[in-house]
DNA sequence: AACCACTCCAACCGCACACAC
DNA sequence: TGTGTGTGCGGTTGGAGTGGT
C-alpha cells in the first residue's frame, strides 16, 4: 500500500503565500528550525501541507537566498556544469551560492536551452546537431558574420559554403573557418567541415563551436564568436572580453555576435 | 483601449531514494 | 525483507506581467 500523496489533505491552501504567510513561517523556523516538515504547519499556524512550506523555505524564504539576474560568470558555471552533470539541478545549485536548484532550472528552461538550440546545438548534449536546418540558425549566424567582415550580402555569402573533403573534426583547426575578405578584395571563402561532430578534448574542456575569422594570409587565427557558442568552455568571460578587443575586416567583435543574442538581457555590454 | 501572444517564474505534482521499524 | 514515512529532486503548469498589433 503506497503513502498517500503529502498534499492531498482537503481543506489545506494551494497556490501563492501571502506575506502574513510567509512571516509565520520564517519566524517559526528561526524560532525552532524546520524540524518535521510535515508538522511544521500545523506547529506553526499554517493551513499548508509541509511540502509546500519547505518549497517556499528553500526556494524563497532562506536568508541566504540571491536574488534577481544572473550574471554572465553564473551563467557560464551553470552551462559548463549542465555539460558535465545534465538536468541535476541540486548538483549544479550547489556550485553557485545563494542560487537555488528551481531558479536555475528556470533560467534554464526558459532562457539558455533556447539560447542553446537557437544557436545549432542540442542542449542536451552541448554539441552542435547534425541536421541540416537543425544548423540552419548557425549558419545563418555565420553568414551574418560575413556580412559584418565587410562583404555585404549574408544570404550571398551562405551560398559560398561549402564542405570540407575533411570527414571529422579533431582539433580546434578543423572547427569551421571563416577566410575574411582579404585586402586585395578577394571574394570570401568559407570551409565547413563535413560533420559538425564536435570533438571533446577532454572531460572539462572542449574546443567548442566557436567560428575563427582569419586574413588570407598565415596569421593565426583568433577567436571572433559569441562565448555562448562555446558551452562547454571553462571561462567564458575571459572568451567574451577577448572577444572585445578584436576585429574583422574593420569590424569591431560586438558586431559578430548574432542580431537574436545581442537583443538578449543576458548578454554582456560592450563598452 | 482591447485583445492576443508570449515570457517568466513561483508553485505544484509525482516519482525516487534513504531510513526506520 | 517488506512496508511505511519523510524528504529531495526534476518535470510541468498556471497565472501575472509585458509587448505588439
Amino acid at each position: 500500500m503506497g503513502r498517500p500523496p503529502a498534499c492531498d489533505e482537503k481543506g489545506l491552501k494551494k497556490g501563492p503565500w501571502t506575506p502574513e504567510e510567509d512571516q509565520k513561517l520564517v519566524h517559526y523556523i528561526q524560532k525552532h528550525g524546520h524540524g518535521s516538515w510535515r508538522d511544521l504547519p500545523m506547529l506553526a499556524g499554517l493551513n499548508r501541507c509541509g511540502k509546500s512550506c519547505r518549497l517556499r523555505w528553500t526556494n524563497y524564504l532562506k536568508p541566504d537566498i540571491k536574488r534577481g539576474k544572473f550574471s554572465l560568470e553564473e551563467e557560464q558555471t551553470i552551462l559548463n556544469l549542465h555539460s558535465v552533470l545534465g538536468n541535476k539541478w541540486s548538483a549544479i545549485a550547489s556550485h553557485l551560492p545563494g542560487r537555488t536548484d528551481n531558479e536555475i532550472k528556470n533560467l534554464w528552461n526558459t532562457h539558455l536551452k533556447k539560447k542553446l538550440i537557437q544557436m545549432g546545438f542540442d542542449p542536451a548534449t552541448h554539441r552542435p546537431r547534425t541536421d541540416f536546418f537543425a544548423a540552419l540558425p548557425h549558419l545563418l549566424a555565420l553568414a551574418n558574420l560575413i556580412g559584418h567582415c565587410g562583404t555585404g550580402d549574408s544570404m550571398n555569402n551562405l551560398f559560398n559554403l561549402r564542405s570540407s573533403p575533411s570527414s571529422s573534426l579533431h582539433s580546434m583547426n578543423d572547427l569551421p573557418v571563416l577566410n575574411s575578405q582579404s585586402a586585395s578584395n578577394q571574394p570570401l571563402e568559407m570551409q565547413m567541415p563535413s560533420s559538425y561532430e564536435q570533438p571533446l578534448i577532454n572531460n572539462e574542456t572542449s574546443s567548442g563551436f566557436g567560428f575563427f575569422c582569419r586574413e588570407e594570409s598565415s596569421s593565426p587565427p583568433f577567436m571572433a564568436a559569441p562565448a555562448l557558442s562555446s558551452p562547454l568552455m571553462t571561462d567564458l568571460s575571459n572568451v567574451g572580453e577577448e572577444s572585445s578587443t578584436l576585429s574583422c575586416g574593420g569590424s569591431t567583435a560586438a558586431s559578430f555576435w548574432p542580431d537574436f543574442l545581442l537583443d538578449d538581457p543576458y548578454m554582456p555590454e560592450f563598452a
